[in-house]
DNA sequence: AGAGTGACGGTTG
DNA sequence: TCAACCGCCACTC
């Protein structure tokens, strides 16, 4: 184990927690930013195992469309929408209104 | 070793 | 925006 994949990992992490209070960004750009713009699905993978560190805000990663795709993987059924919510982003039927207000690039934030 | 799967994204129609 | 198809990469069986 040791491999790369671990550091793949913290990376996605370190990202993720950079993700201001009530912004919302997609796998892909995150991925792009890794420099893995051809595995967002790498991107949601490493999320699934953010769920082990409660660091990681994962509510605030959604995929390219602002559709809470990955709710399902959360406690309750609608926990990452009221998550979203509290924070002030507006999502009617999983899907976030106005996602390019709410949307934080890291890409142009960090980069 | 081969096949299936997935919190995705881009392109095409 | 939607539907359908493909590519991508790591994981699991």
């Amino acid at each position: 184990m040791a491999t790369d994949n671990q550091n793949f990992f913290e990376r996605v992490y370190a990202v993720a927690k950079q993700i201001p209070y009530g912004r919302v960004t997609s796998y892909g750009a995150i991925a792009k930013y890794l420099g893995a713009a051809r595995s967002a699905r790498m991107v949601g993978w490493a999320m699934n195992a953010s769920h082990l560190k409660e660091e990681i805000p994962a509510h605030r990663v959604v995929n390219r469309k602002g559709l809470l795709t990955g709710k399902h993987h959360f406690d309750g059924t609608n926990l990452m929408q009221q998550l979203l919510e509290n924070e002030g982003v507006v999502v009617i039927n999983n899907q976030i209104q106005n996602l390019e207000t709410y949307f934080w690039d890291p890409i142009e934030e960090l980069e």
